[in-house]
DNA sequence: GCCAACGTTGGC
DNA sequence: GCCAACGTTGGC
């Protein structure tokens, strides 16, 4: 088992849209690295952690599970979809995207400011890699940013 | 809306 | 293969 954070602009999908939808593929991903990390990181069953990004404040907003492994990002083959991209070969995709599913709702989102403030996480990728959309979580950083969500 | 960080593109 | 220009992410 393995620990995952993923980011979403709160505004383009939360994790309520998520709650309210039960699973959902995670398509518009355009970054080799993330991608990568779907495609030979990612399995089945995997926890993640749901992160609001471009949210006042940002932060970690419940946690979500791996239910499909990656397939083709089909969204990059539509010319009218916003992560069309005209090079990637619908014989030989260029892009992947896996399933979620809904876990958890925190009470209340555990912010940024709050993850920064805590010794023990001053080294998640989300500090060290800051742009990285798709990212790898220790499984004590995971167990801590699901602690604080639930208010501890 | 600004802008720093940083990944990608493309000329050479 | 280098690296400047460019585009995007994402916090503020």
């Amino acid at each position: 088992m393995q620990y995952w954070l993923m980011k979403s602009e709160e505004d383009v999908y939360s994790i309520q849209d998520l709650e309210r939808e039960g699973s959902t593929c995670w398509e518009g991903v355009r970054n080799y690295e993330a991608r990568n990390i779907m495609r030979d990181g990612m399995k089945e069953g995997d926890l993640v952690l749901f992160y609001h990004s471009n949210a006042d404040p940002p932060g970690v907003a419940g946690t979500a599970r791996v239910v499909r492994e990656a397939y083709p990002d089909h969204f990059a083959f539509d010319r009218k979809s916003n992560y069309f991209d005209p090079k990637s070969d619908p014989d030989n995709p260029r892009w992947l995207m896996v399933d979620v599913g809904w876990v958890e709702t925190f009470p209340e989102k555990v912010s940024l400011a709050r993850l920064r403030e805590e010794d023990s996480l001053q080294e998640m990728a989300l500090f060290t890699r800051k742009r990285l959309s798709v990212q790898p979580v220790e499984k004590d950083e995971f167990n801590r940013v699901v602690e604080m969500g639930r208010g501890g």
